[in-house]
DNA sequence: GTCTATATGGGGATAGAC
DNA sequence: GTCTATCCCCATATAGAC
């Protein structure tokens, strides 16, 4: 670790930035937290972060590219392995969940790499943030999204596709949920629940979802009387 | 209509900025709201927020609590309805979920009274906004929560009360997420699904939301190897 | 109750020395 | 690449006339 002259454990610029960025969106929301709080907090000066980003909404979109690419990475190489292991046949349902929300969990664990802050980061994406910033995340997303739709469709053949899609959504809202708003969990639960350990909410959470993912669908109440 | 002098279709101050302040915090968050841009929407002056509210912090709380006391009565309302047809028996399962999605998803419904902008605005309440706007959001959940806890209890006893908080949490969270973000959903199904039309959404959700929720939990995994 | 005008502060961004 | 100093805009909030 004490090889290089200072650029194994001590970060660069533009690495204390993008913690710091970090750190302060998911606590304070983006149009919350200015950019020179995130330099202050960086110990950079403030110029320093137009330099290297340009703007504020251009190192927003740092911040997130930085986590979402490995974390993308991880999803679809496990769900690779869970589609081989299927072959020609169903592939398991409960893996491909896990191939799903494990990986995104799995950083709420590494504190050393940032941790849960870019976990709450995600969380405040799907309800804050402008378009732009969504898109940005979508684009990201989007690859992700149609593989394990495919992989969910090979699974529960006898869905339609917008089953599928519904079922998702309720999947990622979950997800999300859990990872945005754990303190509104402990606090609701009144410390029952235990948001930040991912054993426990894995193990909660992977039959709730594979569940309501197996749940049959009605076609479609005719009309209801009100 | 045009009976009264200018208080039956004509909305007063308060109204006009309640209204203006609604939509404009769902589209752009609190942060990326300016009292000026609300008031210029409202077309009053920028002091009379002022001087009716208070502060920005008053004027998100009464927006919040315009619309959630209702939602919240309605919600008991519909609850009581499903404790007293069970009597001392087991409660609805279906029934007690219809009895807390029902509501929020029927102000959707009703964009004469103000509509999907404040179901938007529920959403990013869990992931944006300061403490002090959850505190009053959470004050005023409080109650509901402890009270379909207690009915899932019954509905489920085979659960313990730490899963049923869980299982709230799951439920909550794709409530939310569907509430929050139906651009994303519709754009990530291509358009298979509408997000915006409750009856679709309440077909697809319900059948999802009770079966997770009647899902066994396993005791808790020993302990995975990694 | 409603307006104009303004106090006061913080924001993003940049110019230009080093 | 990093700093200081600054421009310019917009925010919340209030004072005081009407």
């Amino acid at each position: 670790m004490t090889t290089a002259s200072s650029s194994a454990h001590e970060r660069t610029t533009q690495e204390r930035i993008l913690d710091a960025a970090e750190r302060l969106f998911a606590r304070d929301g983006f149009d919350g937290t200015s950019v020179r709080a995130i330099t202050s907090k960086a110990g950079v000066n403030l110029a320093a972060a137009h330099y290297h980003f340009g703007s504020k909404e251009a190192l927003i979109r740092a911040v997130f590219a930085r986590r979402l690419v490995p974390l993308e990475e991880d999803r679809l190489k496990r769900l690779d392995a869970v589609m081989e292991a299927a072959g020609d046949g169903q592939p398991d349902l409960e893996g491909v969940i896990r191939a799903f929300i494990e990986p995104a969990f799995k950083i709420c664990l590494k504190p050393e790499q940032g941790g849960r802050r870019f976990t709450r980061l995600m969380g405040r994406v799907h309800a804050e943030s402008g378009e732009q910033v969504k898109s940005v995340v979508n684009q990201l997303f989007s690859q992700t999204i149609q593989r394990f739709a495919g992989a969910l469709q090979r699974a529960l053949p006898q869905l339609s596709r917008p089953q599928i899609f519904w079922k998702m959504s309720f999947l990622v809202g979950s997800m999300a949920f859990v990872m945005a708003s754990p303190d509104a969990i402990a606090r609701g639960s009144q410390g029952a629940c235990n948001p930040l350990d991912p054993r426990e909410v894995m193990s909660q959470m992977v039959p709730f979802l594979t569940q309501g993912l197996r749940a049959p669908v009605p076609p479609l109440a005719p009309k209801e009387a009100s």
